[in-house]
DNA sequence: AGCACA
């Protein structure tokens, strides 16, 4: 019996996410990780009890979430493998941008809204900001000191990384990639990273793949190696 | 397990 049924949509759905991890982190790193397959209209996620340990990325082409619905089905993510199907229904970024927006739904969800809030006090509301991939403002970084063009390396450096990048998200991008070894990252030098692997090819093929990758949109990544 | 977007 397959797990999924559900007509290809350009959004996914994911879930068993690790509901340990922070809203926007959570964001940027699957920001990160789905931005390979196609460009990303928006991401959403909310940790209310409903809907915690899971989220939505929208994709701007159909094909895109299908290819990430495939290959990234069951990837480690916070030490928990993604459990990936296409979304039931058709994102509102989506349906407002084809001007089919049903505003009925929204009036019913505001019932829903005013029906809990009566009740009592829901603490944990979180107010879930419907902030897109926004990113940190205002972000210019002084330029490294190390030169570009180095001779191959097996270990890579990497620049303009948004300053709250973890080395846990660096890691989940490049260990897709044979022969990655570790990230390391310095806490007092915010915005760049090294990534280490087996060998100078195996760090090549990396560099190549995630040359000018953005884990926000205003932030691609320059990646050079290191020097020896 | 769980399908939202204010």
């Amino acid at each position: 019996m397959l797990t999924s049924d559900i007509p290809p949509n350009q959004t996914i759905y994911i879930k068993n996410l690790n509901e340990k991890v922070n809203k926007e982190e959570l964001k940027r790193s699957l920001y990160a990780l789905f931005s390979q397959y196609g460009r990303i209209v928006d991401i959403v996620a909310l940790k209310t009890e409903k809907l915690r340990g899971q989220a939505w990325v929208v994709f701007s082409e159909v094909t895109a979430a299908s290819n990430a619905v495939r290959q990234m089905q069951n990837f480690p993510f916070y030490e928990k493998p993604m459990r990936i199907q296409y979304a039931k229904t058709k994102s509102d970024c989506i349906a407002k941008a084809e001007g089919t927006y049903d505003k009925k739904k929204n009036d019913e969800k505001a019932e829903r809204k005013k029906h809990v809030e009566n009740g009592h006090q829901t603490g944990a509301a979180n107010g879930s900001r419907t902030d897109t991939n926004g990113g940190p403002p205002g972000a210019t970084r002084k330029p490294s000191t190390q030169d570009a063009a180095a001779e191959p390396n097996n270990i890579l450096f990497i620049q303009n990384l948004p300053y709250e990048t973890t080395s846990m998200m660096l890691e989940m991008l490049f260990k897709q990639y044979p022969g990655f070894r570790e990230v390391r990252m310095i806490a007092a030098k915010p915005g760049i990273a090294f990534v280490e692997f087996d060998d100078d090819d195996q760090s090549s093929v990396a560099m190549q793949a995630l040359q000018g990758f953005k884990i926000t949109p205003q932030n691609p990544m320059s990646i050079i190696y290191a020097k020896k």
